[in-house]
DNA sequence: ACTTTCCCCATCTTTTTAGTAGAGATTAAA
DNA sequence: TTTAATCTCTACTAAAAAGATGGGGAAAGT
């Protein structure tokens, strides 16, 4: 029922990237001192950011990272969905991430579950990097 | 953002015992064979719901468990607190487990996690047992 | 006594989490 | 063209959590 620090980190590399769109390249340095994130681990979470197509980067003197679209593009769904995989409580009620698991055998349980899912996807869905630096 | 097994097997163990409210003790051998439960693993885990007061237990041959109140008084919520801790997305928006975590640096996040929070956690406190067992 | 059944604790294996290390590739600039 | 800056990539590792298992003890019924 918990985010990982991983998520957590991305989420704040991605704050940290909203505020600075439209500027210079950033730095994974920079990045790392604002938001307090161990720089290495950072770096393998800004990685996998680019890989899933959010980022673009430059490498050598003056390079750095920037979001590949606008943060109002971005949600907090497909960051979380990348860093620590189905947003629903259990796999079996998980859009893309099925698994099976105990709790099928209860429908009851199985439709608790699914709402839960749905409402926490939607809202996630929903607010993107943009609404999360608004003052 | 995922219930561990345990909470599962708990509320599916609950279940158990609340589909035989009323009648005998019930063994933990049978609440394992009908839920497909590993035995000593479930042992461990009615140990502890038992010690949080939801469950009332005898030993010795006809011995068993049975619900300590009706299932109608029980709600998931408090299960799944008793197995993986806060219901929150994050600690530090946690009611019962409050941490620290670096995501509270950024207001509109912890606003978007403690309105998950609310609707996740009103959800499972409002429903119980008695309603997972509604045919 | 003997059997059943819960009680309790220690141990163990596997997976996940959170992070570190270090070499390599690319770019800009001196 | 060398050097410094910066991202890229792979591997490794340590600690914690998850998911059990094992074995003996205590209580209760027969």
């Amino acid at each position: 029922m918990k985010l990982s620090m991983k998520s957590e980190y991305a989420c704040l590399a991605l704050i940290d990237l909203s505020e600075n769109y439209g500027k210079d390249l950033i730095k994974i340095e920079g990045i790392s001192k604002r938001k307090k994130i161990p720089k290495k681990y950072l770096e393998q979470i800004l990685l996998s950011l680019k890989r899933a197509g959010l980022l673009k980067s430059k490498r050598g003197a003056g390079g750095g990272y920037m979001l590949s679209k606008p943060p109002s593009k971005i949600s907090i769904a497909e960051v979380v969905r990348l860093m620590d995989g189905a947003l629903a409580p259990v796999e079996s009620v998980s859009k893309y991430f099925y698994e099976p698991s105990p709790i099928e055998k209860n429908k009851q349980l199985m439709g608790l579950f699914r709402n839960i899912r749905d409402y926490v996807s939607n809202k996630l869905e929903k607010t993107t990097f943009a609404d999360l630096i608004k003052k």
